[in-house]
RNA sequence: GGCCCCAUCGUCUAGUGGCCUAGGACACCACCCUCUCAAGGUGGAGGCACGGGUUCGAAUCCCGUUGGGGCUGCCA
């Protein structure tokens, strides 16, 4: 058992390790580095009638779909859940600074799973395989989580699986603790994952298995030419910029400096057929040498994405756009590598800021995390998401993820970039809050109220008392102390433009004053204090509005709040008398009680 | 520069040749409700980028233009 530990949960992640039967890793690898021999798959491409229970699909099942697992990897069956909670889920706590470790840890490689297996977990498979495949470079992008989204629910609505893989092969980039933030956002997303996480890093391998068959095949080879050197030529010789072939028939040995080329066909071209997009022709001569491993011999995204989409059984690769014209190089990697049928693509369109540029880390406000910290539901930001670049025929668009699950498609999904409109979302925000059960809207809230300086002030039981009130009234989580702050402060948070408002105002100590007297007999709940202040009001000559402003202010330090009885009510005789007593003070001046006071009795 | 993608109200979208005088949602405006603020209700303003075709008929198909974006890394 492999347990990550993520300080900020309650709950360690944790992911199950075969312990019994699993066939030893490596010696079953086929052997890939023979010249000439083409990569095997690791399963059995030819379906076996048999065996692949075929399941009424949304969509045309892959090829591949269905296919069983054939002897040797996937001989036995892997634990029933790869990655799971043990026991309830970590609480909404405000996310801090978290590290996972150990890493690198040790690779679940034997989990590759039939699609039988998913089924056993209470599934209807198709056999589809989608995969989510981050890089942990950053904090978890709110793209990202679209991108994730799309996959699961994919995979969800026709009963596929849904693969977590960790891109991590660049070493200067990743970071350890950026997996334990993608493996949180997920889990707060609540999108669960039947598989992995895979992690590339620990199977480099694999990598340099197919880098050995690509050398050896003639279909790679290693260039010892700089990118300072790369560029020079091409400015000389008047050629756009990019790589020139140089190397290509030098017969270059491994060796330091010398990164491995793909040689990418002369003529010809590469169709991607893309479920989104349609069928995209690109002309493998505008396709350059690309680089697949760096002279550390580490491979690139390039090489290790398709190598492990093949080892994975991907059918299905559903990413951003700006991955369309890697594809049609993926596909050449993948005949090269002597891949079965290619997977089916679907190219998202990307996520734009208000510039309609695509959303950047530097630029833009994209890290996932930070909206769940300023008190976006979860719900809401799956809601919303959905919703970029995709919409449901009947118009209804507050949907629940089962309700996406049902509704949404691939093949659907537009075509044109999305902009992530903050404004939608709190609107989305506000009706998932209010939807939530008192109890559960209560406890979401909490950790928003324990992080305020009020030290041990807060009372949960006073806040209970006014949380419907509240729960209203908010569109996000964040916006929730400001509404209740009067009830844990000993004095309330004037606000500066407020009080300007109410002192300015000369009737304000009447209206205090009468209420001050008022208030210190009246029976103490808020039906009375209502009916009592609105008598109140109509003896000063003026509509109850007028009347409840300054109270208000007086009382709780704003002018907008929850409604103020149910507030005098909860905050208690003794406290809202002294606080009308600490605004006459601070008002000051003479008193002129006298001149306005209403007639007695 | 080269290659590729995209183009319906400000924003997200419905629309796949006649049902479109283009529907919904957010935002905006007005009114109603109302102890503030929200929420809710009613109504309003607002769009098929442009130009050519094809067709009896085009938001929808084709071509071009313009505009935007992506890729063009020993990033993913």
């Amino acid at each position: 058992m492999v347990r990550l530990c993520l300080i900020g949960s309650r709950q360690p992640f944790s992911w199950c390790t075969p312990t019994d039967g699993l066939a030893s890793r490596g010696g079953t690898l086929p052997a890939l580095h023979q010249a000439g021999r083409p990569l095997p798959a690791l399963v059995g491409s030819e379906p076996k009638a048999s065996r692949s229970r075929r399941r009424t699909t949304r969509h045309p099942p892959h090829p591949r779909a269905a296919a069983p697992a054939k002897a040797g990897l996937l001989r036995h069956p892997p634990p029933s859940r790869c990655c799971v909670y043990p026991g309830p889920r970590p609480s909404q706590g405000l996310l801090r600074t978290h590290r996972v470790k150990p890493w690198p840890h040790p690779f679940p490689y034997e989990h590759l799973s039939s699609p039988a297996q998913a089924r056993d977990d209470g599934r209807e498979m198709t056999g589809a395989r989608l995969r989510f495949a981050p890089s942990p470079t950053g904090l978890f992008h709110v793209g990202s989580a679209r991108t994730a989204l799309y996959n699961w629910l994919a995979a969800r609505g026709g009963g596929g699986v849904f693969v977590l893989r960790i891109e991590d092969t660049d070493a200067e980039r990743g970071r350890e603790e950026w997996v334990g933030g993608i493996l949180e956002a997920l889990d707060w997303l609540g999108l669960d994952w039947d598989e992995g996480p895979y992690f590339q890093s620990q199977r480099s391998e694999r990598y340099s298995e197919a880098a050995a068959l690509l050398a050896g095949t003639g279909r790679a080879y290693w260039c010892e030419c700089t990118r300072e050197e790369i560029d020079r030529r091409a400015r000389e010789a008047g050629r756009p910029p990019g790589y020139d072939r140089c190397c290509r028939d030098r017969g270059l040995s491994p060796g330091p400096g010398r990164v491995l080329r793909f040689a990418t066909p002369l003529d010809g071209e590469t169709v991607v057929d893309d479920r989104i997009r349609g069928s995209v022709k690109f002309a493998n001569r505008d396709i350059e040498d690309f680089v697949i491993v760096r002279s550390t011999g580490a491979p690139l995204f390039l090489l290790s994405n398709v190598v492990d989409d093949m080892d994975q059984l991907i059918s299905d690769v559903v990413r951003g756009e700006d991955h369309l014209s890697n594809t049609p190089k993926y596909q050449l990697l993948w005949e090269a590598l002597g891949g079965p049928s290619l997977p089916r693509f679907a190219h998202l369109p990307m996520l734009v800021n208000e510039k309609r540029q695509k959303l950047s880390k530097r630029r833009d406000k994209v890290a996932l995390e930070s909206y769940r910290e300023q008190g976006y539901l979860a719900e809401a930001m799956c809601n919303y998401l959905a919703l970029l670049g995709w919409g449901p025929e009947d118009g209804e668009e507050v949907l629940s993820k089962a309700e996406l699950v049902e509704k949404f498609s691939l093949e659907k999904v537009n075509h044109s970039p999305a902009f992530f409109d903050l404004r939608k979302l709190d609107h989305f925000n506000g009706i998932w809050l209010r939807r939530l059960a008192a109890e559960e809207f209560e406890e979401r809230a909490l950790p928003y109220l324990e992080r305020q300086a009020w030290g041990n002030r807060f009372d949960r039981a006073s806040f209970r008392r006014l949380a419907p009130l509240v729960q209203e009234r908010v569109a996000t989580l964040e916006e929730v102390p400001a509404m209740v702050d009067f009830l844990f402060l000993d004095r309330p948070a004037l606000q500066d433009r407020d009080w300007a408002k109410l002192s300015g105002d000369p009737s304000t100590r009447t209206v205090l004053q009468a209420a001050a007297e008022l208030y210190g007999t009246v029976s103490w709940d808020a039906p009375m204090l209502e009916a009592e202040t609105r008598r109140l009001s109509e003896r000063l000559g003026r509509p109850l509005r007028k009347t409840q402003a300054p109270i208000r202010v007086a009382v709780t330090g704003r002018a907008v709040g929850p409604p103020l009885f149910e507030s005098l009510e909860v905050l208690g005789r003794e406290r809202v008398l002294r606080r009308l007593g600490e605004a006459l003070d601070m008002l000051g001046g003479p008193a002129r009680a006298e001149e306005h006071a209403p007639p007695a009795g």
